[in-house]
RNA sequence: GGGAUCUUAGCUCAGCUGGGAGAGCAUCUGCCUUACAAGCAGAGGGUCACAGGUUCGAGCCCUGUAGGUCCCACCA
């Protein structure tokens, strides 16, 4: 069955033809089934408005290991995929395209707009999807959900009302972030601080006097970095230890400009050292004056609409911008001569993460979700190992944000999402319920009006892995598949989604919605900058793939990653791969192209002992490579792969056999080497074909059949009967050996086409024996002519090339080649370096504290080494004494 | 202000519970050897940031210092 393949692997074609089979055979399909046992990952739904970036293509590779590996080893694997509506950024880019028309959401109405927002999600929903697709991702697209399909709606609903029923969500006039551009209320979570330059504007308020008159020399002074919510002052504070001020507290100031009396009030918040020790409250407009004016029965007086202008309560100021306004009342205040001196000031400003404009804080009617009881077991759950974060040092961020955690504002004044089920009669009565109520309990009026907000997206989110599997019905597949086993993410989004999946996975479903949480890092670019779209420094994963294949991009992106671990890209790594995807494919044609034409039919091999090295070097691999996949070290697990198939097999392996394939007078040594070829390789593919599907299934089906997968057989473990400890060794001893005498012979510059006899000389059985056995790789890997193993130096030339390993040295006449001079000065370094190890084992074990406290088996150790290197030193010894007679 | 993390070969990074420093790329040398030049064979290159400490033994554990990155935080 020889055949007939392509000098380099060219993955075009192949991927798109493969995955169609794939889906076809409905290989990634899951089915409850009892007798197996489930493994199942929900995918971090993407946005329906995303292209595939580089963090997709991460977070969706690492997810179809996982799911691949399991599915090979007999798991019932389900990965669950689907998409998010995405309520706030999917309603942005649908406004911008809007605007290029000419059209507002106003123009449209709610119907209108959510009319084309549902085109929006036709159109583009399925782009990311034949994406993921491209990248080769094993999701049950039969089960492919939307955070706004029916079901989902109604997981949205059921909790909502719950969570309202158990006073968990509810309705409060507080302090929330509010975006001025995107004209809704935030959660702490959205709000970015950024560093800014600013100005530090240090005013003066005129006291009022005892007699009611406003002072003209009795002021107090304060700094501000928002002069313009002075028009929202209903106080100012100080702190009631502050003996500067103990007489002011209780009396009254006046607010320039606005003239409105503001009492000094005293209060613990203020910090003496800051400053001036004074503080103007703003309880309108700042949280933490917020929090002051509650203490004091202070009025809250809102002084800006939703677009950050100044409102009616600005007077002259009404209808001007929040920074024009800043501006006049500089202005003013310095002609007043109440402004004492203007300092430049950097500080921190909470920006919308979106959309980065500066919040605005405000007092507004919103949702709310209870969250002190709520995080109770989700914090449990990470403390006790119930859920496992990986890395573990993610715990801190994770605790970091439970413990100030803070109630969750979910009502956003957007359009796209889900809408909140409360309803609101002329009367005051809030109905909330799945249902339009059909008339209101307490009045009986039937014009009930629903709220117009809608949900934060980060809601139906949270309910993503138990809503998927058809909560709130408690479904088969939700009692099969839930909990689910990994979660697989990026750290950024840890406060966003997977703390609100936690806590809402115990309070819906009482259990974990996962047991590990595997994180990953960002891909940079190569200058270690954040891919971005102002940047321009984006690199596609789709034209990686078009130009390397998606095995080349899943091996880049997996390869010398440890969890966590942000990385650059680079184009130089991905060419890396996409090499060692060509070797693979050469090292397979290799083997194709030796196979008989019939089949290779062999049952019981005649295994020598290059093949029983390399089974069991495979043996050890197979093992290590399933431990380093169970605590999900996928980068090392994967280098081991490459490194087995590139240098053990390709390298020395197959190199070794070419002999025996090229001679057929022994058939059944060359049956034994095919056999092994194949039987290694299939178990290198199959350890492979997690990170690289497209590739191994390709090589997989032309050489066992095209009806067979490589992605539903079996993966391969540790067996006994395949552990060869004595003909690694041997072999280990032939290889190093080789290595030396290829050593040699570029030290010497020893053309190739001139062979030379190799003499091994030994008094050791086991050595002899070894190569015996061994002889003829020595030809081809190290142009020998000849090979003579035996005991004494009996005819070997005088000036012969020397080559010391353990319990042998081998001797490689070179007739008119050797320069004594320089073979001695070789011999030489080879006793420093000797010497030096020599040092080194007897310090450990003359040092009598290690002996009494290092473990036996360390001890053994170095005493073998000892053993070794006393044996070659005396053979470098003996050659040097030798030469220089 | 609090916390996390990093500092290992020229570059980018691995290095799991402490037991003789690794990979890829780059550099140098020699090879178009009938799977592969996207390759083969070899070579050079590191006081593992610095200073202490624990230990028989430290890249790994502890303390401190310096520099970088990130997260969190209401200092007006």
């Amino acid at each position: 069955m020889s055949k007939e393949l392509a000098k380099t692997y060219d993955p075009q074609g192949i991927e798109d033809r493969l995955y169609e089979k794939w889906l076809e055979k409905k290989y990634f399909h899951a089915e409850v089934d009892h007798s197996k046992t489930p493994f199942t990952i929900v995918i971090p739904p993407p946005n329906i408005t995303g292209q595939l970036h580089m963090g997709h293509a991460l977070d969706n590779t690492m997810q179809d290991i996982l799911i691949r590996y399991k599915r090979m080893q007999g798991y019932n694997a389900l990965w669950q995929p689907g998409t998010d509506h995405a309520s706030i950024a999917t309603e942005v880019k649908i406004i911008e395209k809007m605007k290029e028309e000419g059209i507002s959401k106003e123009d449209l109405g709610r119907e209108g707009f959510l009319e084309r927002a549902w085109d929006w999600k036709r159109e583009y929903g399925g782009r990311i999807i034949s994406q993921l697709k491209k990248l080769g991702s094993s999701c049950d697209w039969d089960r492919e959900r939307f955070t706004m399909d029916e079901g989902c709606n109604k997981a949205v609903t059921e909790v909502f009302c719950k969570m309202h029923e158990k006073g968990w969500i509810y309705k409060g006039s507080r302090i929330i972030n509010w975006c001025p551009v995107c004209n809704t209320s935030i959660s702490d979570a959205e709000v970015e601080y950024q560093e800014q330059a600013g100005h530090f504007w240090h005013i003066k308020y005129p006291m009022i006097e005892d007699d009611g008159s406003v002072s003209t020399t009795r002021f107090i002074e304060f700094a501000t970095t928002r002069p313009e919510t002075m028009l929202g002052d209903t106080a100012v504070a100080v702190n009631p230890e502050d003996d500067r001020y103990k007489d002011m507290i209780g009396k009254k100031l006046m607010l320039p400009i606005i003239n409105r009396e503001l009492p000094v009030v005293a209060d613990s918040y203020v910090d003496m050292e800051f400053g001036t020790g004074v503080v103007k409250i703003t309880p309108a407009h700042d949280p933490n004056d917020f929090e002051v004016g509650k203490r004091h029965n202070l009025p809250e007086i809102n002084i800006m609409n939703d677009d950050a202008t100044i409102n009616q309560n600005g007077g002259k100021f009404c209808g001007m911008d929040r920074y024009e306004a800043r501006k006049a009342i500089v202005k003013e205040l310095d002609e007043m001569g109440l402004l004492v001196r203007i300092e430049d000031y950097s500080h921190n400003v909470g920006t919308h993460d979106r959309c980065k404009t500066t919040i605005e804080p405000m007092i507004k009617q919103q949702w709310f979700v209870k969250m002190d009881e709520l995080i109770k077991p989700a914090v449990e759950a990470v403390k006790s190992g119930d859920i496992q974060l990986i890395p573990k040092r993610m715990e801190k961020t994770y605790f970091n944000w439970t413990d100030n955690i803070r109630d969750w504002c979910i009502s956003r004044q957007l359009w796209w999402g889900h809408r909140i089920p409360a309803y609101y009669c002329s009367c005051g009565e809030i109905v909330v319920s799945a249902d339009a109520p059909e008339k209101c309990p307490k009045c009986g009026n039937t014009h009930l009006e629903q709220d117009p907000d809608t949900l934060d997206t980060w809601f139906s989110s949270a309910l993503w892995p138990f809503s998927t599997l058809g909560w709130p019905e408690m479904t088969e597949d939700l009692k099969y598949f839930y909990p689910t086993d990994v979660l697989v993410t990026g750290y950024d989004i840890i406060f966003f989604w997977v703390i609100r999946m936690i806590f809402s996975g115990f309070e819906q479903m009482g259990e974990r919605p996962f047991k590990t949480v595997l994180f990953h890092g960002l891909v940079r670019d190569s200058q270690g900058r954040k891919m971005s779209k102002s940047l321009g420094n984006g690199i596609d994963p789709l034209e990686i793939i078009e130009q390397y294949g998606a095995d080349a991009l899943r091996l880049t992106l997996i390869t010398g990653n440890a969890p966590g671990n942000d990385m650059r890209f680079y184009y130089e790594r991905v060419e890396a791969s996409r090499n060692f995807a060509n070797k693979i494919w050469n090292a397979s044609r290799f083997i194709m192209m030796n196979m008989p034409e019939d089949g290779l039919n062999v049952t019981n091999p005649a295994l020598e002992p290059v093949d029983k090295w390399i089974l069991s070097k495979l043996n050890t691999l197979a093992k290590d490579v399933t431990d380093n996949m169970d605590s999900f070290e996928l980068g090392i697990a994967v280098q081991k792969v490459y490194d087995f198939i590139w240098d053990e097999f390709c390298d020395w392996y197959i190199e070794m056999v070419k002999p025996r394939l090229y001679n057929s007078d022994n058939q059944a040594s060359k049956d034994a080497a095919l056999w092994t070829l194949k039987t290694v390789l299939i178990d290198a593919l199959k350890l492979l074909h997690p990170y690289m599907p497209f590739i191994t299934e390709e090589i997989f089906c032309t050489l066992q059949s095209e009806e067979e997968s490589i992605m539903i057989s079996k993966w391969p473990e540790y067996q006994d009967e395949r552990n060869f400890a004595k003909e690694e060794k041997d072999i280990e001893i032939i290889k190093e050996a080789v290595r030396g005498i290829r050593n040699v012979r570029t030290e010497m510059n020893v053309a190739p086409s001139r062979k030379a006899f190799v003499y091994v000389v030994s008094e050791n059985e086991d050595i002899i024996n070894a190569f015996t056995e061994g002889k003829l790789f020595f030809a081809s890997l190290a142009y020998a002519s000849e090979v003579s193993v035996q005991k004494d130096k009996a005819g070997i030339a005088e000036d012969a090339v020397s080559v010391v390993i353990a319990n042998a040295t081998l001797y490689i006449p070179f007739a008119e080649l050797v320069d004594l001079a320089q073979e001695i000065e070789r011999l030489e370094k080879e006793e420093k370096k000797l010497m030096g190890e020599l040092a080194r084992v007897n310090g450990m074990l003359n040092n009598e504290k290690f002996m009494s406290k290092a473990p036996e088996a360390k001890v053994a150790e170095e005493r073998a080494k000892l053993e070794k290197y006393t044996q070659m030193m005396e053979q470098v010894k003996e050659r040097l004494a030798q030469l220089k007679k």
